[in-house]
DNA sequence: CTGAAAGCGCTTACAG
DNA sequence: CTGAAAGCGCTTACAG
């Protein structure tokens, strides 16, 4: 059906060999012989079959990565960033969602190693230790984005997520709020969450702030997740004047809760986010937060992989990219 | 280096026949013939070579998929729609971002052609000539997503995008709205927006309401370029008392614009977005808009791509998904 | 500078 | 029920 190598070299009247040279411009072809090749080319219509070339190179310029949800607005940035390296570099990549779920990680490693992927992205909150025992047998290259590797087993390109928090509670705390409440992520196992919180509780030790367990809340990454989270919070006695949320969407649904009781952002209580969502200075209020780089973390995590894979493994270091703080409306001095 | 087919072979004294019909579930094989083989692919840690068996099979389960920008919110739904039934399906998906850029959707249209993708997904607001020519050369399985082809030579799912905004049009009209500005796509030959243009128009000739030029603006796709566009349109002498915005982000630009001139949405001037951007039910004030299906579209567009690739070429044929007007706080009775 | 041939890791028609 | 062998479409060491 499709145009092959063989029929490009019948139409040129040389070799497959030939032909090969042509394609992979390997300079010790003949001018004149190169040109009726190229016009062969052109006259068949031929593409190389990538496949064909993969199979016999072992190499496939496809890179795998795993992230938790596509749909989720901070990971579609990293994904961005790093189709655009990859772009430049030649390769392109195979997208799986594993919702942070064990078995999917499992099958979609399986995947990129049965479809030969030259590496791997692991976007996410946790590496699991099945996988790290996965990604060690098979010696394939991987990267971590947006986490990092508690051993650093396995290299990464991350904020520092532990000072992070540190710095937004500690803005907090600096502004008089001394009840501050902590919207968690319901995935304990978060390896993100938990360095999260390990900022949070410093910045409150620091200070001679007792952690109080009954202000830690679990919940979805949403807005919905936020809105139901208040909810809860409100129900205590010693209500906190301030709320951090891991993420600007659960700091909208949190707000939003609080409107609908008739409490005002920030004057009844300030509420904090995570992560710099596209909207969050446009809201009404515009919330504060941490911003990440996430661009960046993605463009950031492919040249790395790239590297690796160019065979500068032993160049290659985790990396912290700088976060920042922007305050905005929803939070203020207490008064 | 990695374990091959014939390594398993010979652990199990079979041929490497036998394995690959163990491998491949073929019903002919001895069960302790087979058992034997399970065994030395367990012992062995063995994990087939998808590319060999691409090479060979002339197919890859892995489908290309074009989207303009996975940083828009729009597109990350349709996408995981895609990737969610791709998994069902054994079927994985190079993603890769257009920009809608011509050059880039014919370099990665060349890529998913090499690379053997055994179909592929376009999503955008518009397909160009040239690729159509490329799709028709090529034979290889096409669905669009999110737009139609005017001719309908390549199977889509989509919303009626002039009906759509036909819809929104009426009921902004039937509330009492005479001068209704339209925030276009600075892009003139997207399809999707050229559609939601005449849906505009038809809606004002039906009710005698003369389309007026001035009234039309083109900008980005993003709230900064909503904000920009209520700049410009505040300078005109007759003000309109709405504004039709193509999607939601603009809309949320066109109303902070507003308040930051001291106006009030919707008191002093509606605005409807379109999309249903996650947030916009959440805005203050929320946002009138258009509803897609938008994972349904991606969901949908793959089950039509894979059914395509299952020989049933014929049964498929173009869908319209149902739209839906959401009325909310951003637009009401003209005062 | 060019070609014949081996080989990448699979699958399967054919023969037994 | 099982194996030997051809072939998928390339690349490249080797020979000339």
């Amino acid at each position: 059906m499709s145009v092959k190598i063989k029929d490009v070299a019948r139409e040129a009247n040389v070799s497959v060999a030939t032909v090969s040279r042509v394609l992979n411009n390997i300079p010790l072809v003949n001018e004149e012989t190169k040109k009726r090749v190229l016009d062969a080319i052109e006259k068949t219509g031929y593409k190389p079959n990538a496949i064909a070339r993969s199979l016999k190179m072992q190499k496939t310029n496809t890179l795998g990565i795993m992230i938790p949800d596509i749909s989720q607005a901070f990971y579609t940035n990293v994904v961005r960033g790093v189709e655009d390296v990859c772009n430049i570099y030649d390769y392109n990549i195979i997208l799986c969602n594993t919702d942070s779920d064990a078995q999917k990680e499992l099958k979609y490693f399986n995947v990129f190693i049965e479809k030969q992927c030259d590496g791997i992205l692991f976007i996410g909150k946790s590496l699991k230790d099945e996988l790290i025992n996965q990604i060690a047998i098979s010696k394939i290259p991987v990267v971590l984005g947006a986490l990092t590797d508690s051993e650093d087993r396995i290299p990464s390109v991350s904020i520092d997520n532990e000072q992070a928090s540190y710095d937004l509670t500690m803005h907090l705390i600096e502004n008089g709020h001394k009840r501050i409440a902590f919207f968690d992520d319901e995935d304990e196992t978060s390896f993100v969450g938990i360095e999260r919180k390990k900022g949070y509780k410093r910045a409150l030790e620091s200070q001679g702030i007792a952690y109080r367990k009954e202000y830690v809340f679990d919940g979805k990454y949403s807005i919905k997740g936020g809105f139901d989270l208040m909810e809860e919070l409100l129900k205590l006695e010693d209500l906190p004047t301030a709320v951090f949320a891991l993420n600007d969407e659960m700091a909208l649904g949190a707000i939003r809760k609080l409107e609908e009781k008739g409490l005002k952002v920030p004057q009844d209580m300030s509420v904090a986010g995570f992560n710099n969502f596209t909207v969050s200075e446009w809201l009404t209020p515009s919330i504060t937060t941490i911003a990440q780089p996430m661009y960046d973390i993605g463009a950031l995590c492919a040249r790395m992989l790239i590297k690796m894979l160019d065979g500068h493994k032993d160049e290659v270091k985790s990396l912290y990219v700088p976060h920042k703080l922007i305050e905005r409306e929803s939070t203020s001095d207490i008064k």
